[in-house]
DNA sequence: GCAAATTAATGATTTATTCAAG
DNA sequence: CTTGAATAAATCATTAATTTGC
């Protein structure tokens, strides 16, 4: 399925356009190479993969924390999520965003399909809208942002995530609310990784405020 | 399988939109350096970052490429577009995918309200083979996009607008991809939480233990 | 028992809607 | 009123479950 669609075609007509014919010239060159997932390549080693699939120990924290409240995750939080979970198996940014994506809508899904009884159970809306942007990332198939992205994450020491920074926003906008605050606790995770996966190897410590 | 269902519901007013711009902001704006952070700089503080307001040129550049037939554009090709609309006045990455994105749907929806007539000789037919041909599309929903930009391609100065990048994704992706440090990616987000949330607004501490 | 065939889940994309700045 | 921004809903696609015939 080779599909080349190399429709670009502008009106020639030449006004003030340079840029543009720049832009599409070099959209053609663009063109003539793009590789991009060659169909099938499946099942044979791991460089092409297809779509995540996650651990069970993955689930069940992801899960933990969609039932703990945290329903659209920021960036960052989703970064860390990802750093932390990357411990039981490859994952990536993006998929925790996805993940929590699906999983919202599905729950909601379920529950309309369910009964639609109590009005308007879920819907986080406000948080969404306010987080959803700056989270994950795009795999575009054969983009290498996979890279960039999986260089991103590794980087990242492990730090508490904290989820729900508390703190409404819209008042004390004071420019800069870079509050590092979790800086200090940085590194208090001690990965005791356990062989047995009966328990969850990692304690999700809930920690009101 | 077993998926826990706790939903929250908030449903607060008050959407953040600044989340998405801010990521983006650090993407491409890797050099330009403008605006940091201010959320819902609602009392204005000095870098007000309103929405992005194309000049004459920027319209009519991406129009043009428009109705030459690109749709959806890769995340190279907007990072390139960008790059080059630059020179006409402030822009970033997200701004191009966004007025993409809003240019096909409102041409469709104009479409479909004015006259089913015309069934759909427009251009954006052949965009959508342009786009499937590249399965890099840039896709990821917004926010996708947003993340991937922001921590992805800080470090990818373009120059020329190469588009298409052909690259065969896969491998070793070690390369260099700087990691880009994002110092500040602590940066805490309120949100507001409403009184009836079902979850408290709670510190979600994750220690891998 | 064990694969091919079929179905159920769910990861990933795309489209439609919504909201609000100017 | 226009349109940039952002999300939720709908959809597509692929993997895991499972069913079934041998």
């Amino acid at each position: 399925m080779v599909q080349r669609s190399s429709e670009l075609k502008f009106h020639s007509s030449d006004r003030g356009t340079e840029s543009l014919r720049e832009f599409l010239k070099n959209m053609d060159e663009g063109m003539s190479g793009f590789c991009i997932r060659n169909g099938s390549v499946r099942g044979s080693s791991g460089t092409k993969c297809g779509r995540w699939n996650p651990t069970t120990e993955q689930v069940k924290v992801l899960t933990e924390l969609f039932s703990s409240g945290l329903r659209t995750p920021s960036t960052d939080q989703i970064q860390k999520i990802s750093n932390q979970l990357s411990f039981y198996g490859k994952i990536e940014s993006k998929n925790v965003f996805y993940w929590f994506q699906n999983h919202k809508a599905r729950e909601r899904q379920k529950r309309r399909r369910k009964v639609s009884s109590s009005s308007d159970d879920d819907d986080d809306s406000n948080k969404d809208v306010f987080r959803r942007a700056n989270v994950m990332s795009v795999n575009s198939s054969t983009q290498n942002f996979a890279q960039v992205y999986k260089v991103s994450e590794p980087k990242r020491v492990m730090e508490t995530l904290e989820l729900f920074p508390l703190n409404s926003f819209g008042e004390s906008e004071s420019k800069n609310l870079r509050v590092y605050a979790n800086e200090c606790r940085d590194n208090m995770f001690s990965y005791t990784m356990r062989e047995q996966m009966d328990h969850p190897p990692l304690d999700l410590c809930l920690s009101f405020m």
